[in-house]
DNA sequence: AATTAATTTAAACAGATGTTTCATGCGGGT
DNA sequence: ACCCGCATGAAACATCTGTTTAAATTAATT
């Protein structure tokens, strides 16, 4: 019984790196974080990345599953939840999306990260890596994508397809951009309302994509609904 | 009869590098283009940069502003349009958010730019520029902002202020998520329906922001609606 | 045509980038 | 004890970064 001997400290290092790498990357996207910003954050040595990853863009797809993967089981733990809970009728709209959006809070709480690390990072997930996810993740989310858009069509049958699919998209664009941007918007409220949890956004977020998602649709029609490479 | 000789060809370098800068910056963005790859593709030399800009920063700037400004001063014109068409009461949802989102096509169409790099790079813009908007753009974009705000907030007076604030900053999400990906969302609509023109993202965007901005919400109030730095 | 200014160029700058090499240290296993 | 696989470390790798220099070229003015 050896394998991955790493009984005591063992790759401790690897950890501080990923930790290391997830702040920086938060704080200023993956692209501006050099190597040498990260290692000396982590206390290490430039070539344990190039050691423990293979490469810069193999810690980037690390980081990112690690962050990423959670979130998606509790998605799908929530929709599980929602479809035995509703299993006589449709699963109203607001606990799909709840569905879909609260489990970054859940996640975050539980990783007891700091909340404006957390909204940064994944927020830049979305709109600068929205394209190349990590295979591992992307299944995944596909998953979550597909079971989201079937439920949400049985809810909505008055809704094309198509005008679903786009509109579900539109929920990820608020999303994203309402979490890479959550410091800022806390500015939004800073009257005597003091500091409003993610709970406050999130019911805002979600208030205002089941208004969008249930909006009537003004005429122009086109055909069929299809799936796009998107995945957040 | 001398300021800024350029008389015959004059900066046609400059007008190269301009555009070299902004189609390089909407396929790969600001930071992950160098100015080697900016000046190789414009045909010239890269101290050109410094020349005629000061710094990649400066040029960068000017690319933005060069975009933004057009579409800022468009949207005063569709302000003006729909408040002069409606004087006699409040201005539709639907009217202000048209004003809001058609110059994006407007200016694209005039300016005779390809609509996948005029898209990419507004919405680069938006999601990876957000917070340094240069001074001079921002002043106007702060403008249109609070005009929009306060037109907003005459046509549904009951959405709370700070509600309303949130929920345009998700409208501004919408915009630059769909902005972003647009070519990859023409992808969903691949059916026998043929590529869909952007009147048509358009209008999509406009109903589904439409219903978000109507959407009823759900108890939870704070007080006071700030303005957040966002501009877009 | 001569002078001046504006523009372009190649070359070098200092520093940062991701990656690799190789020597060193550390740990338990047989 | 030895050895071996794993982990670390300092240094060098070649390449790329934005910016600057100073010479060469071009154009405009007198």
């Amino acid at each position: 019984m050896n394998q991955s001997v790493q009984v005591k400290g063992g790759d401790e290092t690897k950890e501080r790196i990923l930790l290391a790498a997830q702040k920086l990357f938060a704080e200023r996207g993956f692209e501006a974080v050099s190597l040498r910003k990260i290692t000396t954050e982590a206390l290490a040595n430039v070539a344990a990345v190039n050691y423990h990853f293979g490469s810069k863009e193999a810690l980037i797809d690390e980081v990112i599953v690690q962050h990423i993967l959670p979130v998606m089981k509790e998605r799908m733990r929530f929709l599980d939840e929602a479809e035995r809970k509703f299993q006589a009728g449709v699963v109203p709209v607001e606990v799909i999306l709840d569905a879909y959006m609260r489990p970054f809070l859940t996640v975050m709480v539980e990783s007891g990260e700091s909340r404006e690390l957390f909204c940064k990072f994944m927020g830049r997930c979305m709109s600068e890596r929205g394209d190349k996810i990590p295979e591992q993740a992307l299944r995944t989310a596909q998953r979550v994508v597909k079971r989201i858009t079937a439920m949400l069509s049985e809810t909505l049958p008055d809704v094309e397809p198509e005008v679903l699919s786009w509109r579900l998209h539109f929920c990820f664009g608020v999303m994203a951009h309402t979490l890479m941007h959550e410091d800022t918007f806390k500015t939004l409220s800073k009257g005597m309302s003091g500091d409003p949890d993610f709970e406050t956004t999130l019911q805002r977020m979600i208030d205002y994509c089941i208004g969008g998602l249930k909006a009537g649709s003004s005429a122009l029609t086109t055909r069929s609904g299809g799936q796009s490479e998107f995945f957040f």
